[in-house]
DNA sequence: TCGCCGTATCGGGGAAATCCCGATTCCGTT
DNA sequence: AACGGAATCGGGATTTCCCCGATACGGCGA
């Protein structure tokens, strides 16, 4: 008996690829497809999948609000989230809002599959580099507590100091905003990149864009 | 007998989609595809390929860059550039630069076949909705120009320095994956500045930011 | 109570990036 | 032929980054 897997992509080719290569293995099969969230909804409804692969980069509303939706309507549905970003902001994002599988198109096709039965087993499943960035995070953590957003750890002069430079500001401006030392807003940054498992400052300033792009909302 | 295609993209899922769906064909077949540029050019020269599939968002070097080297040594060669998204800016670029066709990941599965023998038979193909704008510019000519986006007056080399910057690489892994010296990135990023109206580095990072997260329409 | 840990604040020093000054070459337009 | 823009790079001063510290304070558990 073939799990039903129901793919929603926006790229037509993209679609046209996962089918064939699920199409090809004995104990999957493609039931369906679909470009947009309404069309996908629809299609959980009529075709009861076994495992849905969502694009993260939907037009029009974003993959996670899809998820989040399935996810009210549909709790136990396992969802694997297929990303074209490196970027493991998203990846939490996705986890947080209860993928149960997150996948970068650059990865191997033979690693969607697994994924796929993974997730079918009731696993989880994470590109090793994100997996491993997210483990960093959660040592010396209880794994318990769910909704802990990583921006809650943050102290009040670090949050200020990732707001400004959320505003574009530099770092000799907040120092002065802020009436400190360059060097105690250094320090601040250096704190900011480690507790948000960032490499550089350029990846700090991402954080703080899109942070400050109401993805306060979106972290909840 | 079959025309070989020789298709490059970094995405595993997206090279094993289009290869299924051209080899499915009487008159087509994939000879070889290829992730990078590199190994791109290594199988241009071995391969002899009919046609050419281009992503135009490949890793470091865009598939402009790699566009330009073919024209370079091998001017006949055709070239159909795939593009994920539906920027214009891409577009007109790409057929400046040489390229035979422009095609949208999210366009159907069967426009890239018949863009592929289209531009087989030295035609040229570009999707009917940005073909309607360009021709929009050539008819509205001079009075319809008034909605150029601040993008467009980049140059090539400018708009993949921002790319790479909303990508969060540093500066000198820039310069690596582009095989240019740090001082000429930094000049870009100068220019960038300038072109764009930002203050510092850190504006800057924020503007790429902001336009690679799909923001193109959102230049608050 | 006493040590421990996190927070807030700063410094040194070297590496990297930024920021203004250039420069050259090439290529298309006028 | 002249001009300008694009692409490429350099020098040198300034700033930021980043890894090593440090000190002081305050809470919290042993």
């Amino acid at each position: 008996m073939k799990r039903k897997v129901l793919v929603i992509d926006d790229h037509p080719i993209v679609r046209e690829g996962l089918a064939q290569m699920i199409n090809r293995e004995p104990d999957l099969s493609v039931c369906g497809d679909a470009a947009d969230m309404q069309r996908a909804l629809q299609l959980i409804e009529g075709l009861k999948p076994d495992v849905l692969i969502v694009d993260i980069s939907l037009d029009g509303p974003d993959g996670l609000d899809l998820l989040k939706q399935i996810r009210t309507q549909d709790p136990g549905l396992p969802v694997l989230i297929l990303s074209m970003h490196d970027e493991s902001i998203y990846a939490e994002r996705a986890l947080r809002a209860g993928a149960n599988g997150y996948i970068m198109k650059q990865e191997a096709t033979d690693n969607v599959l697994d994924a796929l039965r993974r997730i079918l087993n009731h696993g989880v499943y994470v590109s090793p580099r994100i997996a491993n960035k997210m483990l960093q995070r959660f040592v010396g953590g209880t794994s318990t507590d769910q909704k802990h957003s990583s921006v809650d750890d943050l102290s009040d002069r670090e949050l200020e100091v990732l707001r400004l430079m959320g505003a574009g500001h530099g770092t000799r401006q907040i120092a002065e905003e802020l009436h400190l030392s360059v060097k105690t807003v250094e320090t601040y940054q250096a704190h900011l990149k480690e507790k948000l498992v960032l490499r550089n400052s350029r990846e700090l300033v991402q954080y703080a864009t899109r942070w400050s792009m109401g993805a306060r909302a979106a972290q909840a």
